[in-house]
DNA sequence: CCAAAAACCGGACTCGCGGTACAGTAAGCG
DNA sequence: CGCTTACTGTACCGCGAGTCCGGTTTTTGG
């Protein structure tokens, strides 16, 4: 058991890197195979066909995002009980965070898998799906304890809001491949947390 | 001269539609040419690769995007002299307009290529940074103007800002097409109207 | 009107890649 | 001891990109 796992494992780890690397399709799975040092048959083993490959990254990506999610909101939840300050914080700390990472920013598989959509299955484009109502909820329960205790300058609906943090992080990232920019998308983070800043604090006029 | 560029175009066309609908892989030269009613020989006569057709896709999306652009602004123009309400009608009027297509939104031809990497060449990706960069130029413009009139009450980089519309175009289309929800990417270019309001709107206190 | 260039047609062929099929084997475990 | 798990090795199929090249029609400039 603990050898197959093992194996499964490096397969993903250096499918994963060439992925991030060179894309999905450019990945042929003899060069995975070649980097995992097992033979093809041995992949097919592990895995029914190439989507499968796919499925499992993104739902052990997912696992990894929301593990990472939890601990930076932690630790911004450690320094302060304020709500806002709360994601204020968190915002910045995410920044950094993606500021930090060497070399280029990998880029979210989510969003690779969305722009090749019939090269996946419902299976798929399900995983993605689950993420982003997952990335959602977190953020949109972030929002109503703010609103608890702030009001909100400009209304709008709070589930839209919740869904302009991914879609700055998202947007961000396409921006910054685009571009080669890997500082593109924590200055749009800041942005966001500027937005927040102003729709939530109070004004002192 | 005429048949050979109408030919040419024909193939575009039929190719756009077809990768629109399905993505750029699971798009065959084969179908291309058997709705374009050509031969393959023909294909290849106009285009070196699919690389190359790829390339003149995005080109041509780039100038009728820019042609877009144009004409919502001066719309917006023709309604108002003020900066500020320029930008905050030609988002309404974007917002309204995307919400308005029928079907899925077809998503961003620029963002499919940042997302395939090696399945594009230098040329494509060089024409995708050119249009990101006419982009930002032209919201910076538009930023500048405003700053003359009004000041920024977070203060925060302009080119960042000017950065801010295209992330959130291209977030947005991201969270539509994971969620297969068209009105995601027109709410949150509303939010980004609700951002620029705050920003810059002398506060009533 | 005529020649040359441009715009194709037809079909055969190569090559890489995803995926299949199936026989065999080494290691662990009850 | 026998069964399962985790592979190896090899041969093979189909599809789509891209090549080659000879022939044909259509357009255009002198």
């Amino acid at each position: 058991m603990a050898r197959g796992s093992e194996t499964k494992r490096r397969i993903m780890d250096v499918a994963q890197e060439s992925i991030l690397a060179k894309g999905f399709d450019a990945t042929s799975i003899e060069e995975i195979v070649a980097s995992a040092e097992i033979t093809k048959s041995g992949f097919f083993y592990h895995f029914p066909d190439k989507n499968a490959l796919a499925h499992a990254l993104i739902e052990r990506h997912i696992e990894v995002e929301d593990a990472l999610f939890d601990d930076l909101f932690d630790r911004a939840r450690a320094l302060t009980d304020d709500p806002l300050q709360v994601m204020l914080v968190g915002l910045k700390l995410l920044a950094e965070l993606i500021a930090d990472m060497p070399g280029r920013h990998p880029g979210c598989i989510v969003a690779t898998a969305v722009y090749q959509d019939r090269l996946f299955n419902p299976d798929v484009r399900d995983a993605n799906r689950r993420a982003v109502m997952g990335w959602r909820a977190r953020f949109r329960a972030m929002i109503d304890d703010i609103l608890a205790s702030y009001p909100m300058h400009d209304v709008v609906d709070p589930d839209d809001l919740a869904d302009l943090v991914n879609t700055i992080i998202e947007g961000g990232l396409v921006m910054g491949r685009a571009l080669d920019d890997p500082g593109i998308t924590p200055r749009q983070i800041l942005l966001l947390r500027s937005y927040l800043k102003l729709q939530f604090s109070p004004r002192v006029s």
